[in-house]
DNA sequence: CAACATAAAACTGTTGACAATTTACATTCT
DNA sequence: AGAATGTAAATTGTCAACAGTTTTATGTTG
């Protein structure tokens, strides 16, 4: 299957490839962080040999998914909840930027987009359809970020939300998380529509450092009930 | 030289030092944006083979700092204004956040390196010593960095300010410019004194635009007088 | 003389092999 | 039994060579 993946492409970048493969199988949760990678094994499961995986395990380094420990070979990277909270601020700090340009910028078009993308999620929302939720949220976000007219914005925050899904997290939304982030929704597209750079600037970045918060609460809960579930 | 560098740090980690040998390359102007990098020739510069380097230079395109183009190789990586104007924008938001940390944490010992940066930088500035400001600034402004206390900021801050660099220009420092920067710089400062993170936000979120702000009326005016000049 | 086709050179992409280091394991000694 | 030591296996770091592509140089044609 991977393989076959890799043959198909391989006239358009190996490397490149291999990187979004290797990626996906780390996100994927079938390497845990702090896991040993294995060059070889990866390069026997992709039919390849160990140059090309080392390149692109190099390339993951510097994006920070991955750590390369001299003489012992590269490591799932370990997010301590220390660390991601940091990854947190930062991430905060590039969304409310997104948010800034994209309500001095967006189209007539874009704001059409937008307002479909809430509606989508209000439907979501009333009927409490997490999975469904969880999905559109994601194109939401998405939409913000590469709409906001900065590439180097985007791919710096596309990059901190996959460090981020290596702190494995119990991450089971909860009803309450759901309908507080959706009116925080509503405060964002509300302020992009109205083309209001400061107030999107402050709910944007108000969004993502709530977020942390709701995750950081989630996860000591889930700590302290974590006996009578395993 | 370069060569003995490597051959000295060989035990601790080859490709780790290439990479700093080949940005040191790059930043110092040997290669251009654009250019093309010559594996071969980089690998009989530093007497090794084309693996290590390859690596080294993957990882140099995963922060931004030079580009694969697949069968063709890697290029410097080029700047167009649009792209600087986009990395000084993004480059404000961390170092807002940068600043806000920094007035959350810093301890006494803190304020007082601080402070003593600043008068260092009166006394350059006093006296129109331009290539001693440009120093102490660059101290400036990594003290800042690096004692928020994020470590990923500090990353994400400084592989910024690292692409910023590949965007050449005449950048002569102005008297002007200097007074004004350095206006800015007890504008954040005292707010850091102070403690007061909402003010210490806006200083640095204030200082990274107006640098650009001053940097992109330089570059129009150099553009405008280039030809008397060359 | 310019444009195009062709052949040679240069360069990148990838591989398999070898050296150096680390890890795992069995043996010995306290 | 447990710690220490030495050996074997596995793994990483590096290299040199080969295949495939791109670039350059050359020669030919309109």
């Amino acid at each position: 299957m991977a393989l076959s993946a890799v043959e198909i492409l391989r006239s358009q970048s190996l490397p490149m490839v291999l990187e979004q493969e290797i990626e996906r199988v780390i996100l994927s949760g079938e390497f845990s962080p702090g896991d040993r990678i294995n060059e070889k094994e990866l390069a026997d499961r992709f039919g390849i040999s160990r140059g090309p995986i080392r390149e692109a395990l190099r390339s993951m380094d510097s994006s920070g998914l991955v750590e390369q420990v001299p003489n012992r070979g590269f490591f799932v990277r370990e997010l301590s909840a220390e660390q991601a909270c940091d990854v947190y601020d930062v991430r905060a700090a590039l969304f409310g930027l997104a948010g800034k340009l994209l309500a001095e910028r967006i189209t007539d078009e874009g704001i059409e987009k937008l307002k479909a993308l809430v509606a989508e999620m209000d439907a979501a929302n009333a009927v409490d359809d997490f999975e469904r939720y969880v999905k559109i949220n994601f194109r939401f976000h998405e939409f913000i970020v590469t709409n906001a007219g900065n590439p180097t914005l985007a791919q710096q925050y596309l990059g901190l939300v996959k460090q981020l899904r290596l702190y494995r997290t119990r991450n089971l939304m909860l009803s309450d998380s759901m309908h507080a982030s959706h009116l925080e929704h509503h405060a964002m597209a509300e302020a992009v529509i109205a083309r209001d750079p400061a107030k999107a600037l402050a709910a944007h970045t108000w969004h993502v450092e709530a977020s942390k918060e709701r995750l950081m609460a989630n996860v000591s809960n889930s700590i302290h009930h974590r006996e009578t579930h395993e």
